[in-house]
RNA sequence: GUGGCUGUAGCUCAGCUGGCAGAGCCCCUGGUUGUGGUCCAGGUGGUCGUGGGUUCGAAUCCCAUCAGCCACCCCA
């Protein structure tokens, strides 16, 4: 069919079943997320651009070339948020919240924007559920809410993931390593393939997430950032794996995993399909100890991390939904109606019964029967039929589907009669 | 930004080396003046993605274009 309007590139309209299989997640995240004691957070889906500029980083490719970004009509640069952990700590600095005693814990399902080439579980509009917990430098905490993410995969049954981890220090020790980094590669560049040389200059920690192996095999040359680390962070991350141990989370260590983001800091880490090659990624997280700081609050550690919705459901086997099929939603008594005057009618009988039971009214005005059929597949127990006849009587056929059984059931003895059949 | 694949009915698709646009499912009507899950009969529904070219003739061949999907880069 020739459509007049279509979506959008990169995005999806989720319905039928597919948007049952959302809610029945969403349900079990919620749940999970009070046990590990998270509040959710709601906002809004744009903001300044310098909130993100700042945060996210410039050179990275989120803000170099993936953000939804223009112009008010006043000037100003707005942009659709490419993540959430930039507008969480605005909100909480906004909101006055740095005074708050302990860890504060947000969580959120939210919608983000990237201006990306869609493909299989990548798309302009994504969903993330993710929490930020704000407050405590503790690795120990590092290791809850890496737990909490594995919990989450473990709530819609999500089977098959790895988790990476690795730390890639703090501001006393990674600018060294950043800076020897750059040396190492500046003496080395003719091996490395133009398009990546870029980041030599513009943040040299990025060429760890180049899959080329030229690239790779030249990383290798260099000392790991993991053993390049200052001695408290080091010990950070000792505690790290030791909790991750004791907690019984199996872990496996990557010192390439330094992650797209500039304001990570310390722990980072991304959890994986297994048997999955492409878009194998569903969650990544870290801390962010300065994030805070740089907004304009005082020094504050935190960390998060978010997972890729679509992602998730498209490694639970999300298969792809027949619209035709699925069309039906369940229901206990569907109201036949023969005529105008009988839509009426039935509606008020239908009506004396919602408080009871779940009512589906037929106004199309089809054949009786189409109008029996639709009954069926909509798996109701009980067919009321409304026609002249039954106007007439103030009544009403009621048909019970599963035995054929039929009888006329006065309009004010009706809720008891359908009670008496669903119930019984 | 760079590649590859695919566009035919609401859905899934067939349509060979050019020759009357099809099937299954769904939907509607009837068989049963007003009754379902099975049958049977009939029916609705298509600018063959779009534009151009070749040809007596194009869904089919050629070119362009758009869209979708997939992959690269990178990420969730």
């Amino acid at each position: 069919m020739n459509l007049k309007y279509r979506r959008l590139k990169g995005t999806r309209d989720i319905l039928l079943e597919e948007a049952e299989r959302w809610a029945w997640c969403e349900e079990r995240w919620a749940d999970v997320l009070a046990r590990y004691g998270y509040g959710e957070i709601r906002t809004p889906v744009i903001e300044p651009t310098d909130l993100f500029f700042r945060s996210v980083g410039e050179g990275t490719d989120i803000v170099d070339k993936e953000m939804y970004t223009f112009q008010t009509k006043g000037g100003e640069s707005l942009t659709l948020r490419p993540e959430m952990t930039a507008s969480v700590v605005r909100a909480y600095l906004e909101n006055g919240l740095t005074r708050q005693p302990g860890t504060l814990k947000f969580y959120y399902m939210a919608p983000m924007f990237r201006h990306d080439r869609p493909q299989a579980g990548r798309y302009r509009q994504f969903h993330q559920v993710g929490v930020e917990a704000i407050g405590s430098p503790s690795p120990v905490l590092d290791a809850e809410v890496i737990q909490t993410a594995m919990a989450l995969f473990d709530a819609v049954d999500a089977r098959g993931l790895g988790l990476l981890v690795n730390s890639i220090g703090c501001p006393s020790c990674k600018p060294a390593y950043v800076a020897d980094l750059k040396i190492f590669l500046k003496g080395r560049e003719e091996e490395i393939p133009e398009a990546f040389r870029g980041r030599i200059d513009a943040n040299p920690l990025r060429l760890f997430d180049a899959k080329d192996d030229a690239v790779q095999a030249l990383l290798r040359e260099f000392r790991p950032i993991t053993d390049s680390v200052c001695p408290a962070c080091r010990e950070h991350h000792a505690v790290l794996l030791q909790t991750l141990t004791d907690l019984k989370v199996p872990f496996e260590e990557d010192p390439t995993l330094v992650r797209g983001l500039d304001y990570y800091s310390r722990t980072t880490f991304e959890i994986t399909a297994l048997a999955e090659r492409k878009q194998s990624s569903l969650a990544g997280g870290g801390r962010y100890d300065g994030l805070v700081e740089q907004c304009g609050g005082p020094p504050t550690p935190a960390v998060g991390f978010s997972i890729g919705i679509e992602r998730t459901l498209l490694h639970l086997g999300d298969e792809p939904v027949d619209p035709q099929r699925s069309r039906q939603s369940v229901v206990d008594v569907y109201v036949a109606c023969l005529g105008d005057e009988a839509q009426r009618f039935g509606l008020v009988a239908a009506d004396l019964l919602r408080g009871f039971c779940r009512v589906e009214i037929d106004t199309s005005g089809r054949s009786a029967k189409a109008q029996a059929k639709s009954a069926n597949q909509r798996l109701a127990r009980i067919l009321l039929t409304v026609g002249e006849a039954e106007i007439a009587a103030d009544s009403l056929q009621l048909k019970i589907l599963e035995t054929g059984d039929q009888r006329p059931v006065a309009r004010l003895d009706l809720l008891a009669a359908v009670k008496e059949v669903l119930e019984g």
